[in-house]
DNA sequence: GTATTATTTAAGTATTTGCTTAAATACTTT
DNA sequence: AAAGTATTTAAGCAAATACTTAAATAATAC
């Protein structure tokens, strides 16, 4: 019998919830993992950011801050949890530096923009 | 010419900039819909219990409250976000109150889902 | 009608987030 | 080396988030 059980239902399937529990305790690490992408790929600029590097292959901090309507500085504290958060990298030449989509989290990140393009043909 | 541009690169292409101004104001709706979702789904906590919900099919608060292991209140304010975003519905038997994924936004949440079992089933 | 069960609502709080402005770093050009 | 360009870092702050505990609803059972 599981212990600290909170759910004092009469009709409770006991067997049921343990199955449960078991099953999230083996996908945790995954869900972990993808819930992290997607709290990152969940704010409006972050995802406009991405859906912008998705399009044009690369783009540097300025070029997005000036199509963002952002500052600068705004803009490069996303792209810098992004790139923590592995989603993106950069490439730097001279004095501009270059970010562009990462293959690491592109599985998760690449059917969001198919999402939105299917949605654009609809129109 | 474009207004209020930021970047004073020389070599900075506005014509390239224009263009992506226009793509990301026609996207503009599908991904503020989009990032809405995501956020939702983004949080650790809600992440795991829409994984139960795919799984199990419906669930009520109580169990929810079991298997996470959390308080009821923590559970329901969770559910209510996931409702009021459109990702899960609600049924009402008697006093237990039955949740499930919903149709509406399922198309985004149903590849995070497959993400996580083809991971589950290489391991 | 009173007690019990399932859930929500409300109020409070510590933490996180996403910007702002100012200053720092680094590379280029002159 | 001095000035200009591209970017980051740092500090500050208002707003949002995710819990907590206590109280309120609502349905069921006695």
């Amino acid at each position: 019998m599981r212990e600290d059980k909170t759910c004092i239902r009469v009709y409770a399937d006991e067997h049921r919830l343990k199955l449960c529990a078991e099953k999230l305790d083996s996908a945790g690490t995954m869900i972990q993992t993808l819930s992290q992408v997607l709290s990152l790929a969940g704010s409006e600029t972050r995802l406009r950011i991405l859906y912008l590097l998705e399009e044009e292959g690369e783009l540097c901090v300025c070029d997005l801050s000036d199509v963002l309507q952002m500052t600068m500085p705004a803009v490069s504290q996303q792209l810098r949890k992004l790139k923590d958060g592995g989603i993106i990298q950069s490439k730097k030449v001279g004095q501009t530096i270059f970010y562009s989509l990462k293959q690491e989290h592109l599985e998760i990140v690449k059917p969001l923009f198919k999402h939105i393009s299917s949605k654009l043909e609809q129109a």
